[in-house]
RNA sequence: GCCGGCAUAGCACAGCGGUAGUGCAACCGCCUUGUAAGCGGUAGGUCGUGAGUUCGAUUCCCACUGCCGGCACCA
């Protein structure tokens, strides 16, 4: 009869095998009542589940982070049952757990709109109110198939026949809806108590969209109401920082019809993105890169040559000229091969490393355009390492590096990365896919660094090490890669000379660390929320008076700051002091310099930061010493 | 590309089967101002594009374009 050890080391006797919720109620009745689920020996379990051995048993509260999933799953199933309710048409398919709540994909026509949301969550409600218990029963693989599909729920069917025909399956009841499911569940509709569906979406039937478009809802849940009132407020915050929005208010580009995910950078958008360029400039000199630039069109010819033609043809802008059509680049390395084959090269040449701020041009489809995130005319920070297979292992380590030191440079340290490995369409013999892999895992072990692996997801020509980082706010953003080629070079008709005088193939290297240049600067405009350092603001200082009349005074600062490689400007517009400086600090200008009477007779200047702190007067050489700092800092 | 939604002044938004309003910005004037919004006035829109229903469409229907949220895609 089970002894039940609890996470304390205590244990406790029973005589006869017991229901897990019997349990709870004999460590105490306010414990029964919070528990959702339990873990027993490490398996998760409904509350009326009964132990009859012995075993180590732990209760999941909402105050567990597993417990809380089990409510997000529970609170899909009751989705799924208001739905049912009131679309008795709709067939259910899949209802997952995500990230702070859940979603359910129904076939259901016609799909679900935004209205149809509010009387689902309405429902919901009532469902949760009743406090209906949820019941677990099994059946066999075959008669789950035959009890779904004579309720007309096709794709359950279709899920369940694709699990192996020995197998046991549970499903849960809830009041009149039953849904296949491994569980665990709540004991009761009541335990799910702050929830809120959150959009409509479309989604293919099993991720593939060659099936049926499916109307997916999502919904977020939590263990309490002040956990659903902070998520959402975060939501509010986080899209407060979408780099549209302060694109616009900060006046750094615009789009506009004509050219749809092509972006019109403005003056202080563009000065933001020479800024990068500029510094990742600097870190091309230091990784002894040779900067080069390759033409915009190139002859159809290469790209068929490359392999690029027969795989994204339909995703190149092409142009016809005196019987010739040409590609406009949607990517630097058949330029960069170009480059590279001007000359014979020796194996003393190598590693040979090109790098260039490439501008390339790809027709996204409709849908995937997001602001400057993703756009169709975009800037790589590109670069290509030809070298024999012997230094392979020392460029990538290298890359790796590098890669590390820039992101660090932008306050990003929490990078985690991702080996992505031969997709099933692809280029080159397995022996070459093997070498490229192993290249690639044997510098990130060698580095002792984690990593995920991405079976199937890499490049048509070769395996890839992906750097995702996540913001201040926690998103992800995958930025930098590199991807080991054996295949372009030798298509390409890339060589060297051997220390045996015979002629090789080089291996190639592609990396990008930003990725693309456009897209860097809308994830810093997220992560800063328009504050960027002083380095790389827009601009750095205003310069203000108080009345007119010390408008030269004003002007001979801006003119000293500007001289010193500052960018400052002075705000000689006839409006109070308040405005201005609460017009600049909305701009986020990091330095608001003030000017009135007092400082013109003391030659000196007055310093309030965007962030309203008032650092007083100085003279101006002190002002610039402070500036010069914060630079170098990089703050 | 697919599903759903949205498109009104430079920006943010109201509105409605009888050809449009508010705030901020712009322009003009007053104020010469000390650290997050001084006051008054003026001007500004073929209501995304095209077709349809209607006596009449910014409003209702359809198509297209773009954008937004997802899905699929991402060399």
């Amino acid at each position: 009869m089970p002894n039940i050890t609890l996470p304390d080391g205590s244990v406790r006797h029973f005589d006869h095998p017991v229901s897990l919720l019997d349990i709870a109620n004999n460590i105490g009745s306010r414990l029964a009542k919070a528990c959702v689920a339990a873990k027993v020996d490490d398996r998760l379990l409904d509350m009326s589940r009964t132990i009859s051995h012995d075993a180590r048993v732990q209760f999941l509260t909402t105050k567990d982070a597993e417990g809380v999933e089990v409510i997000r799953h529970s609170a899909a199933h009751l989705m799924a049952q208001a739905v049912k309710q009131l679309y008795p048409q709709a067939q259910v398919t899949i209802g997952p757990v995500i990230d702070n709540g859940f979603y359910y994909d129904f076939a259901v026509e016609p799909a679900f709109t935004t209205d149809d949301l509010e009387k689902i969550e309405t429902r919901m409600r009532e469902l949760a109110k009743a406090d209906q218990p949820l019941s677990r029963s099994v059946m066999s693989r075959d008669e789950a198939v035959t009890y779904f599909k004579g309720l007309g729920e096709a794709y359950k069917a279709e899920i369940i026949e694709s699990i192996p025909t020995n197998e046991e399956l549970s499903l849960y009841t809830q009041g009149d809806f039953t849904d296949l499911c491994r569980g665990p569940h709540v004991p009761s509709t009541g335990h799910i108590k702050a929830f809120k569906l959150t959009k409509v979406a479309g989604a293919y039937w099993r991720g593939d969209s060659k099936n049926a478009m499916l109307s997916r809802i999502y919904g977020v849940a939590f263990a309490t109401q002040t956990e659903l009132d902070e998520y959402l407020h975060r939501m509010e915050e986080a899209e407060k920082r979408d780099h549209r929005r302060i694109g616009k208010q900060l006046d750094l580009f615009h789009f506009q019809e004509e050219a749809p995910g092509m972006v019109f950078w403005h003056d202080k958008g563009w000065r933001l993105f020479r800024q990068v360029e500029g510094y990742m400039r600097t870190h091309l000199a230091k990784y002894d890169y040779l900067e080069v630039n390759t033409p915009q069109i190139l002859d159809r010819s290469l790209w068929e040559k490359s392999g690029h033609w027969g795989k994204f043809s339909g995703g190149m802008f092409t142009t016809n000229l005196d019987d010739h059509e040409y590609a406009i680049k949607p990517m630097n390395c058949p330029g960069h091969i170009q480059v590279y084959n001007q000359g014979l090269k020796s194996y003393r040449d190598l590693p040979f490393r090109i790098a260039e701020f490439g501008t390339v041009h790809r027709n996204e489809p409709s849908g995937t355009l997001h602001g400057i995130m993703r756009a169709r005319r975009f800037t790589q920070d590109d670069a290509h390492v030809f070298c024999t297979e012997e230094q392979l292992q020392a460029e990538v380590a290298s890359l790796i590096e590098q890669t590390f030191d820039v992101y660090t440079t932008f306050g990003f340290t929490d990078v985690t990365l991702a080996l992505s490995t031969r997709p099933e369409s692809r280029v080159g013999a397995d022996e070459l896919w093997d070498k490229a892999e192993d290249a690639l895992a044997k510098s990130l072990e060698a580095r002792g660094l984690d990593y995920r692996l991405q079976p199937g997801e890499g490049a048509f020509y070769g395996p890839k090490i992906e750097f995702t980082l996540k913001d201040c706010i926690g998103r992800n953003w995958q930025c930098g890669t590199i991807q080991v080629d054996f295949s372009m070079p030798g298509r390409l008709d890339a060589e060297f000379v051997g220390e045996d005088g015979q002629r090789k193939t080089p291996v190639m290297i592609h990396r990008a660390i930003l990725g693309s240049l456009e897209r860097f600067v809308g994830i810093l405009i997220e992560h800063y929320a328009g504050h960027f350092p002083l380095w790389l603001a827009p601009q750095q200082v205003a310069v203000m008076g108080i009345t007119d009349k010390q408008a030269a005074y004003l002007q001979d600062v801006e003119k000293t700051l500007k001289n010193a490689g500052f960018r400052a400007a002075a705000d000689l517009r006839n409006e109070k002091i308040g405005f201005k400086i609460r017009e600049l600090t909305l701009q986020r200008i990091p330095y608001l310099v003030v000017i009135g009477d007092r400082e013109v007779e003391q030659r000196q200047v007055s310093v309030r930061t965007r962030n309203g702190e008032d650092l007083g007067s100085m003279s101006l050489d002190t002002f610039m010493a402070k500036l010069h700092e914060d630079i170098a800092q990089r703050v």
